[in-house]
DNA sequence: AGATTATGGATAGTGGTGCTGTCTGCTTTC
DNA sequence: GAAAGCAGACAGCACCACTATCCATAATCT
């Protein structure tokens, strides 16, 4: 197909994919002439992927170009392909300036991952990112928060397996890595609408005063009243 | 204290502070003289829950800003209150352009809802986001992964209680609401990080092939024998 | 008291991101 | 043969989150 069949079906602008094949994120078509180019079902999917990456993961599209790029080298290190997701995903928090406190929440974080028999790299860099969430939550005199996230690890162990699970799963390092970016970038996504329904579905359970499923007329006073309102 | 103090209380620029002013999501400063003002802990405290969602959460400044006006409004329906944490925190994916898709998966979430016996208004965002992630997957080819959301559920009801009970805890009005934004906001970037230790865990309890802890030399045939690495 | 430094307020500028528009010379389709 | 589509190059744009500069005034140091 042609540029503008492979804009119709997946719904990207022409310019859009143009620049796509510019930052490398989709591979060039097959040539037909010097000035013409053909695209298959590959491309398709790839470009389905990209706008799933942007959109729906909410990575910029440099993050997706590098994932992209180490994805497409299976020849290299399955440590650094693997790796390689994980950091893509997780922006690397703009260091907060707090130099000791960082460390000591990481150790802090250590010391639960050691409790929880945890094993990872010292380094990882979500042990980075929870240790600076602790850091903001001490800081806005929050520190109680390291118990809710203890309650967290425990409730994370199984979204591990799950997707461990949905992983394993798959036959051929292609569909396995594809299942890797896809879900962990889709997961995550998923996963935080889930934790806003559970919540408003706690909320309503708890405080049953307002029917679920309708906002009502002004009760500024309930909140002192019945504790937190249902959060539809 | 003045605004350098409060710069170097905060580590945030003066002039970033000025542009925060500039914005309204730092309330002003209690007027000495025609140009000058005085700040105080207030100032302090709000301006890191502003980098907090900024840097932590990953919000844009526009969202943070709306954020912080809605529960600076308590006078005003609590219903609007809560429900802006959510929305403000739940970017709305940008239309995927497949109406009809969407409009299938959103019937397929609250099939998925009232299995589980969960309320929740019609028009959620996080169900909107759901049921965009659920399309997303689909045109990829990965319709199983609706499997692992139904697991996900499950999972995140458990999430969902913990929330509530740390937003219980707190005492007035003030503190409740501050709890939903941090609760909500470092609680999703704390959830994600601790999904991916999980991952990591689970995935060298799995496959022990490797150590933990260490990236060893290149392996790169280690995948198509073993199945998925560990994610360290 | 005088010099230095900091402040509030206003306006303009910067660098990055993610496209979008326009042009040219070709190719395909009608 | 005319109209539409295409590849590739390049310029431009809108938005975002700051950052820099300027000025007149105020605070602080000596």
């Amino acid at each position: 197909m042609r540029i503008g069949e492979l804009s119709k079906r997946t719904g990207v602008a022409v310019p859009t994919i143009k620049y796509y094949l510019r930052e490398g994120m989709l591979p060039p078509g097959e040539r037909t002439s010097p000035n013409q180019a053909r695209y298959d079902e590959s491309h398709v999917h790839r470009l389905r992927l990209v706008r799933a990456l942007i959109d729906v993961g909410g990575l910029p599209v440099a993050k997706v170009r590098d994932l992209l790029a180490t994805v497409d080298s299976p020849s290299d290190d399955i440590d650094k392909l693997l790796g390689t997701v994980q950091r893509a995903v997780i922006p690397p928090l703009p260091a907060s300036g707090q130099a000791e406190m960082q460390a000591a929440a990481e150790e802090e974080v250590r010391a639960l991952l050691d409790d929880l028999g945890w094993h990872c790299r010292e380094d990882h860099p979500a042990l980075t990112a929870l240790a600076g969430v602790l850091v903001s939550a001490q800081a806005l005199g929050h520190g109680t928060f390291l118990d809710t996230v203890r309650r967290y690890a425990v409730i994370a162990a199984q979204i591990g397996v799950a997707d461990l699970d949905y992983i394993a799963d798959k036959r051929g390092v292609d569909g396995m890595l594809e299942s890797v970016v896809v879900g962990t970038v889709l997961g995550d996504t998923a996963l935080i609408a889930l934790r806003r329904l559970a919540q408003v579905n706690e909320s309503t359970k708890r405080y049953p005063h307002r029917r679920a499923g309708t906002l009502t007329e002004n009760q500024p006073e309930a909140l002192t009243q019945a504790g937190p309102d249902d959060l539809a």
